[in-house]
Parts: structure tokens; C-alpha cells; sequence
DNA sequence: CGAAAACTTGACCAAATGGTCAAAAAAATT
DNA sequence: AATTTTTTTGACCATTTGGTCAAGTTTTCG
């Protein structure tokens, strides 16, 4: 009885498939036979979910992308269902991440600055991941609606907190903080997940590096006077 | 030879079929069969579309929605492509409208809080049309690139050649217009596209009127901000 | 009225697609 | 080396789905 079937068995997500710290060392292979096949087959599928979203993404365009032959997909993940949430996963974790900027005892413009460069920085070199996660919540977040009621949002409560503090401190001005994210998040994904319409309208066959960091500058400047921040740090690039 | 197939081989979007000033006066029927059920049709698309995205809808499911057979969605539209590419055109007029704020003789401030507010009108009242164009942008913007380097980087070219006037003019705070209106864009259609998300964080089952509102009234305040214009008006609501 | 045009619709395909399976090849384990 | 476990894969379904069609029905119009 082969294993295959139970990495898509899980019906809740924990805490996925590790990946990232993949031990890309072993050179002909050694052990992590599957790890190493997931791996690659979880990158193929990023990308072509991404392009085609989750119905019109076919296994056979996933294998294809893998260079792997489709029943090997079905092996390590089941079904496509299971492929699927299993690469949710793995968007999920990095998504929450750039959260930590927000500390009490740290400087306001700071911490948004950061935290606008890191969610930029994010959608730049993870674009795939949020056209992911962008496509899973506008059609109706079947798989990672539990995520967002708890996970998410026990984290922005949290972190709008820290922020009712600076505002109450008179460190910023008053503003909604849990918009403010809803905002946030928008501002910088649309980078990632309507990339095409930013590129049409600049007149640019696609979004260079200087294209975003162009636009990371504009949102860091957006976001400190929106928050009346920009006065507190002056001539201070990066 | 019935002329069904005719609305749907037409390869270039032009002005689509008109609708809004449809004659519902029609009691029975009349005469406009046709515009009645295409209409019908588009309505039930846009819906279905929203929700499934192109590939995950079917035309059977737009025919129930439509209660109409499948057969007739295709006496009508021809193709699938030929239906979404018919309601792509409907959606695609109602966007552009909200530009026309934007002149050089209106007070920034109000221009600024009469196009927030049209946005979210929009996006309150067809969210799903939202949903639709975002959908085709994430996926390529296949059907509407044209469109996006075109009629739409057109509009934008001419509004942000107003803005930079108010803004040499020292009426506003500088900012980068083109940017500008990413930014606006993204912040408004997120509370269509991504209204899950943002009900989940509120932690309300669906957005409401009263939700739509605070969501309003914060964008106007973080946009007027963030371009300099909020001393300018005091205690001027609406 | 009568013919032509427009519209309706159930039945019917061919292709695409998610998924299965059994047999074989590799690896790991004893 | 023998045996057990894991992995690989081509061939093969059952279902779904976009699209067609021909036989009707209704409407338009001379």
C-alpha cells in the first residue's frame, strides 16, 4: 500500500509542507525522493494556477510544467483538490509574515515603511503566489475562508492595536487601522495581481525592477502622509 | 439562415451592445425580443462569471440562471468567448465613466471625493462586474488588452496631465498621478473583489450598507490626505 | 393569409479532463 | 541477496462540457 494518497488526505491545513529550507544538496538524490518531487511539483503548479486559476488549470498543464507524467501528480497529492489546497498552504505562511513589523516600541514611519517594502518586495518576487491567493478569495474563498476568520484575523487585531496606540500616543494621525490594511494590502498587490493593466497603462511590455521600485517609493510616500507620518523622518532614504 | 451567430463573430470589441437604456417599457413584448433576452443572458453571465471565473463557469449553469435552455445561450452569443467577450464590453463602458471628475477648472479636493465615492458606488452596487474585469486582468487581460493600452491609458494620460497642473500649481501635495490612480483603483475594488476577505476580518458574515460606508468615508480621508488636500476643506461632509 | 425570417429547444456529439490501475522499476531495509 | 516499501508510468475510464442540429413554434411583413 503506497503512501501517496495521504499528503492529500488532510482536510485542515496545519502548517504544510515545510519547503523553502529544501535540502537542495543532495546532489543524484540520497533520500528526500519526495520531497524533492513535491517541491517541484507544487513550483510548476504556483505558476500555472497562477495563469489559468483553479478551474482552468488542467493536471496535465501542471505535469507538463513539472516535466513529470500526470499520474505522478495524483500520486504525491491525490487529487487535483489536494494539490490545490496543498499549494494554498505554502502561499498562506509567507503571507502573514510581514506582519511582524508592528511593535509597540518601534518607530511608526518605520514600521509602515517596512512593512510596505516587504509586502512590495513579496509581490515582486512571489507575484505567482499572490495571483494564488488573489484568485482563491475572489472566487468566494472556498478553501482558506477558516484562515482568514481566525488566522488573519486575530492578527490584525492584534496588530491594529499597536497601531490604536501610536494614534492614541499622537504618534500618527487618526485613521481606521483595519482598512488601513484592507488598503495596504491592496495597494501593493495590485503589482502583483493586475500587473498587466499597471504595465498597459505605463506603456511597458512588463514591470521591471525599476518600474517597482518606482512604485514602492510612491506608496511608501502615499502611506507615510496618509498616516501623517511624513514629517517625522526627513531626507532619511532607507 | 437565422442570424444568431452574428453578435458573437465580432472580433474587436467596438461599443458593445448598449443595454442600460434598455426598454423595459416593452410590456409583453412587442418588437425587442432579442435585446430582452441578451440582456437576460448578459445579467445571469455576470453573475455566474464573478463567482466560477471563465473557465470555471458553464454554459449550463448561466442557461439556469438565465432559466433559459443552453441552446438559446448560443443562438445568441454564438460561442462561451462570444458571451464573455459581450459582457466584458458591458462592464468595461461602466468603468471608464467615473474619469470625468477629473478637470482642470474643479476644486482638487472635490474631484478627489466625488471619484472615491463614484468608485465605491460602483463597487457596491456591481460588485460582480467588479469581479468579472478583475478576473480577466489576473488572468492576462486576454480580451481587454487592448483596451488597456488604448482607450484606458489614454484617459489615464489626459487626468494625470490635470493633477500635474494642481499640483505645479501648488493646489495639492506632489505625488505620482499615474501611481495615483493604481492605487485609487486598487483600494476601491477591493471591497468587491476581495469582499470575503474583508467581511472575514471584520468578522461580519457580508458587507453592508453601513460597512460600505465607513469603507467610503476612510478612503476619502486616507486619499485627501495623502494628497495634501485635507486642511483644505473643514467640516465640509458630501 | 401565407411565406419568410426570427426564435425555441431537446437530443446528440466529439473532445477534454480528473482520476484509476496494474505492472514494473528503484530504493530502502533486513 | 531477499524482501518490503516507495516511486514511476502508460493505458484506460466515466463524466463533463462546449457546441451542433434539425424539427418545431412564433413573429414579422408583404
Amino acid at each position: 500500500m503506497p503512501k501517496g494518497r495521504q499528503a492529500a488526505e488532510q482536510g485542515a491545513p496545519s502548517i504544510a509542507n515545510s519547503a523553502d529550507v529544501e535540502a537542495s544538496e543532495t546532489g543524484g538524490n540520497g533520500g528526500r525522493t519526495r520531497q524533492l518531487n513535491e517541491d517541484r511539483i507544487l513550483k510548476a503548479a504556483e505558476a500555472v494556477f497562477a495563469e489559468a486559476g483553479f478551474s482552468g488549470t488542467t493536471m496535465q498543464a501542471i505535469a507538463v510544467a513539472a516535466e513529470l507524467p500526470k499520474a505522478n501528480l495524483h500520486y504525491y497529492f491525490g487529487t487535483k483538490e489536494g494539490l490545490y489546497t496543498a499549494l494554498l498552504n505554502r502561499v498562506l505562511d509567507g503571507w502573514v509574515d510581514a506582519f511582524d513589523h508592528f511593535q509597540t516600541d518601534r518607530d511608526p514611519a518605520k514600521a509602515f515603511t517596512a512593512y510596505v517594502r516587504d509586502k512590495m518586495a513579496f509581490t515582486r518576487h512571489r507575484p505567482m503566489a499572490s495571483k494564488v491567493f488573489a484568485n482563491e478569495i475572489i472566487h468566494g474563498a472556498q478553501w482558506v475562508a477558516l484562515y482568514l476568520q481566525t488566522r488573519l484575523r486575530d492578527r490584525v487585531r492584534e496588530k491594529t492595536a499597536v497601531i490604536n496606540g501610536w494614534i492614541e500616543e499622537g504618534k500618527m494621525a487618526p485613521i481606521d487601522p483595519t482598512h488601513l490594511f484592507f488598503s495596504l494590502w491592496a495597494m501593493t498587490q495590485t503589482y502583483a495581481d493586475f500587473d498587466v493593466q499597471v504595465a498597459a497603462v505605463l506603456n511597458k511590455p512588463t514591470l521591471d525592477d525599476q518600474d517597482m521600485d518606482h512604485a514602492t517609493e510612491h506608496l511608501v510616500t502615499l502611506v507615510l502622509r496618509a498616516c501623517g507620518l511624513d514629517r517625522a523622518l526627513r531626507g532619511q532614504r532607507r
